[in-house]
RNA sequence: GCCGAUGUAACUCAGUUGGUAGAGUAGCUGAUUUGUAAUCAGCCUGUCGGGGGUUCGAGUCCCUUCAUCGGCUCCA
């Protein structure tokens, strides 16, 4: 017998060699029938393997994150089982399962393939989890496995197997589909009970857009109908927070093709809320002891090659502006740095002087491949809210922590609080990707890893996604339909002052290089509202949002005493409209409930001769009727209470 | 840039097998003067994304190009 022990600490005894399905049969049959894979000693593992020796089992079901992924991955599988079954000959590549569902990338050699086609794959899955093929594995040896994908003529599971190891390899075979796969796997295809093929994509071999472009077929299943209506009605109710959709009916930005693409145009209420944020965050930054400039939005060609811009995206940016003079060449600006350093550079500098915080909202223009734009979170042109700091290298830590601050107030005070925390540091395998001394990056790969240890900064290191000129700290938040975006970011960077020879003179009466820090809180002001615009649904907080309230007349009769009703409310420091138009009382209400303006202020004989105003709350209804400075002091008391103290 | 899809009025969308375009909303005009989510009537609105082709005839078919959407690659 062994002892196996549950997640609630409770221990009961097998006999040895018991499956995870076994014990879940032993406990109930209901569970048994939800289980799809199990966790022995913390490692996830099919349902009908033998559990040798005493061990912690906790079982899976669909609730589980790990369960989800095993039910996508077979699904990934049975997908493919299908697509062989209808197209003879094609050749496979990788299938995992996703955040949301999973993909096969499939060579589907000449056949034509189109999201039309996905009915009728869709019907075969679900044909092969109805018959409850089973999914079984089995270990083999590296030349076995070689030996199939030569005769089976797979060329990309061929490649995959020569990287992998002998004796660590596993086939996975459900009916007459075969997969070299590491799994875990359901127990047969049974509990897919609703399929979605989504969409069709290409996608590079192993990610290298030098490889072939294979066929990647996005799908999403779930054990119940019901799930997969609830999937497809969420991301409906995702659309509807779109901000390029807000974007139009809020009348906050534009495009125009004849402006060009990725060049958005903000209109006058996307203006407003913008300069609001900008505000805002200078009034820290003043705080925290930043001083603003403004540079050109050009700069000669000469600043980007000292500072290896050029050399590292020259090619792929707009082209130098030249002028009649011959031999002048300009860039439109693609980031704010090399101006801050000649800032830096146009006096001598002493240790005193540091840290120098040198803040703009700049505009940057980078040539984005045309089918990278997207909406405001992608796009050609764009404002930074950057700042360098530029300081001594023993300053280095809390002057990264400051920042790590402001950006903490910020995202507070906007309700991020689901930001994820990302550490970029370079590929230690390719270093040719990056410009200057190891030590330099060793310094600063450091300087990031001990200010979030220090600041308690829960963050994930991604290797070879640094800078080409150094690390960074990046806060990501993710949009309506749960994709990630870059919003704030922390560089620090021992290169471009080197580069820029940049020094300082220190206590020692000795020249030093100082260390610059690059720094967005928001990232850009374009991918910022983009994302808080998602978060909201269009519902701004009242201290941001363009308009706070509209004054609804209950008819044309008291337009003007509406119109003296907003001087007051101007007078106490608050801004909306009045909605003039000759319409019914309730018709202006379902307008300005669909506008999503915070407050509608009902104004009619009533309130006249009491002196006050009908408040309506959007979404909430009727709060009753009150003074215009009762109204402004709960508007001030609900700003105030997001406010973050600094 | 690559793969797949989409593009019809300011907006949301309809338009059968090819027979020169419709609805609702918005807008305009008039009537109504309104009390907590749509007052009524009338009017106006189109290079059917652009260009080329097939055809007696193209919003519908073909080619090409542009933009957008979902991915891939990229993201200083």
């Amino acid at each position: 017998m062994i002892n196996i022990t549950f997640p609630d600490g409770s221990v009961r005894q097998y006999p040895k060699g018991v499956t995870s399905m076994e014990v879940a049969k032993s406990i109930s049959e209901g569970l048994a029938r939800n289980i799809l894979c199990a966790k022995v000693n913390g490692k996830v593992t099919e349902l009908y393997n033998p559990i040798e020796e005493d061990a912690t089992l906790q079982l899976l079901t669909w609730n589980d994150d790990e369960g989800k992924e095993t039910f996508w991955h077979t699904s990934a599988h049975l997908l493919a089982d299908a697509i062989e079954t209808l197209y003879p000959g094609v050749k496979f590549g990788f299938g995992p399962a996703i955040e949301n569902g999973f993909y096969y990338d499939i060579d589907f050699l000449d056949y034509p393939v189109s999201s039309d086609d996905f009915p009728q794959i869709e019907k075969k899955m679900l044909e092969l989890a109805q018959a409850k093929i089973p999914v079984r594995r089995r270990e083999v040896t590296k030349q076995e496995a070689l030996d199939y994908f030569a005769k089976k003529g797979d060329p990309y599971k061929l490649e995959h197997v020569n990287d992998l190891e002998d004796g660590t390899i596993s086939f996975y075979d459900s009916g007459t589909f075969t997969d070299l796969c590491r799994g875990p796997h359901l127990t047969d295809f049974g509990p897919v009970k609703a399929v979605k093929l989504t969409n069709l994509a290409g996608a590079y071999w192993r990610g290298d857009e030098h490889n072939k472009q294979l066929t990647r077929v996005y799908g999403i299943s779930f054990p119940k109908k019901k799930d997969l209506d609830e999937y497809l009605e969420m991301l409906e109710e995702a659309k509807k927070r779109d901000h390029r959709k807000l974007g139009k009916e809020l009348e906050l930005f534009m495009f125009n093709d004849t402006v060009g693409k990725g060049l958005p145009i903000w209109l006058p209420k996307g203006t407003e809320l913008r300069l609001r944020l900008q505000d805002f965050l200078t009034k820290i930054q003043k705080h925290y002891g930043y001083q603003q400039v403004i540079t050109p939005h050009i700069g000669g060609k000469q600043l980007y090659v000292t500072s290896g811009h050029w050399d590292h995206y020259g090619a792929d940016s707009f082209r130098p502006i030249t002028t009649p003079e011959e031999g002048e060449e300009y860039l439109l600006k693609p980031m704010n740095c090399p101006h801050h350093c000649m800032i830096y550079k146009n006096e001598p500098r002493s240790y005193k002087d540091l840290p120098m915080r040198i803040a703009e909202y700049g505009t940057v223009y980078r040539y984005e491949q045309s089918g990278e734009l997207h909406g405001l979170t992608r796009v050609r042109s764009f404002t930074q809210d950057d700042a360098h700091i530029f300081c001594r290298p023993d300053q280095v830590k809390e002057e990264f922590e400051k920042v790590m601050d402001i950006i903490n107030i910020i995202f507070k005070a906007l309700s991020f609080q689901n930001f994820e925390a990302q550490i970029s540091l370079r590929d230690p395998n390719d270093t040719s990707k990056y410009v200057g001394s190891d030590e330099n990056w060793n310094k600063a790969e450091q300087a990031i890893v001990e200010a979030c240890k220090e600041k308690g900064l829960k963050a994930k290191v991604e290797t070879g996604e640094a800078a080409f000129y150094g690390p960074k700290l990046d806060f990501m938040v993710r949009d309506a339909i749960g994709r990630k975006w870059q919003l704030g970011t922390i560089q620090v960077d021992y290169n471009l002052p080197e580069r820029f020879e940049l020094e300082y003179i220190g206590s020692d009466n000795q020249k030093h290089r100082p260390v610059m820090i690059h720094r967005a809180p928001f990232g850009s002001m374009e991918r910022f509202v983009a994302v808080l615009i998602e978060h909201t649904g269009g519902k701004f907080p009242l201290w941001l949002t363009p308009e706070q309230y509209i004054i609804l007349p209950v008819s044309d009769k008291y337009i003007d005493q509406a119109k003296e009703l907003q001087h007051t409310l101007n007078d106490l420091n608050l801004r909306g409209s009045i909605d003039e138009r000759s319409e019914k009382i309730g018709r202006k209400i379902r307008d300005a409930e669909m506008k999503k303006a915070p407050f509608m202020l009902i104004l009619g004989e009533k309130e006249l001769n009491e002196g006050t105003v009908s408040v309506r709350r959007q979404g909430a209804g009727d709060l009753g009727s009150m003074t215009p400075q009762a109204f402004a002091k709960m508007i001030e008391e609900e700003i105030d209470s997001v406010m973050v103290k600094y």
